[in-house]
DNA sequence: GGAATATTTCGAGATGTGTCGAAATAAGAC
DNA sequence: GTCTTATTTCGACACATCTCGAAATATTCC
């Protein structure tokens, strides 16, 4: 994990619409959620959502697979939990204790 | 913490050059960094980083306090630690365990 | 093949970001 | 008070982002 790449992965989540997005994928656990049905929990046109999902997908925080017509929609979670361990290795050390007992 | 809070938070650190001028002042510690000398370590026009100081400043991560006429920079460990927290609880709450044995 | 549903791509407008150099301000030293 | 150093503010430019509606594509069902 570098900088280039955490940088990324922060500032797709640095947007109010495609953070309230993704935690809802990670509400729908390994279940995923349909494109349509994060349309209208989150209430945005369907163009802007995909435009938000693609961006969270070119960051990889996000996957999706295609069932029948419609697009399951599923949290990356090692991706973001990649991003945790880099956070707290980088950034807070003694606050916050996550990966250091196992680190390389 | 809030969605909107949060997200201001990641944008702020969602940008390479304030996540480096970020990780350079966590890696200063309690003692932090003059401006001048994170320009020198970072390499960009004086105004440039000022302005994302001005950022980093607003969304709590980053403090300052005036020392003559230096103004020395420090990380504000506890903001990160929120978004952190935040982070966690939201979204990878069985894969990294911070503020869960604690929560209020 | 044609209709129906789900989702994306296209085109466009408003707004925000990142960067710089030059000028202005702040604080102290002489 | 003037000079020096440190930092910010101003003005400007190029570029990216966010949003939408309309049209296009993908997949299945009949």
């Amino acid at each position: 994990m570098n900088v280039e790449t955490a940088a990324k992965q922060l500032e797709a989540l640095g947007n109010p619409t495609r953070l309230r997005v993704y935690r809802a994928l990670v509400r729908a656990g390994e279940e995923g959620l349909p494109v349509g049905h994060l349309q209208d929990k989150i209430g945005i046109a369907a163009s802007t959502l995909s435009h938000h999902l693609h961006r969270l997908i070119a960051t990889a925080l996000v996957t999706q697979e295609r069932q029948a017509t419609t697009l399951i929609c599923r949290a990356n979670y090692p991706v973001m939990h990649g991003l945790l361990g880099f956070l707290a290795d980088e950034c807070c050390v003694d606050a916050v204790s996550i990966k250091r007992d196992n680190a390389a």
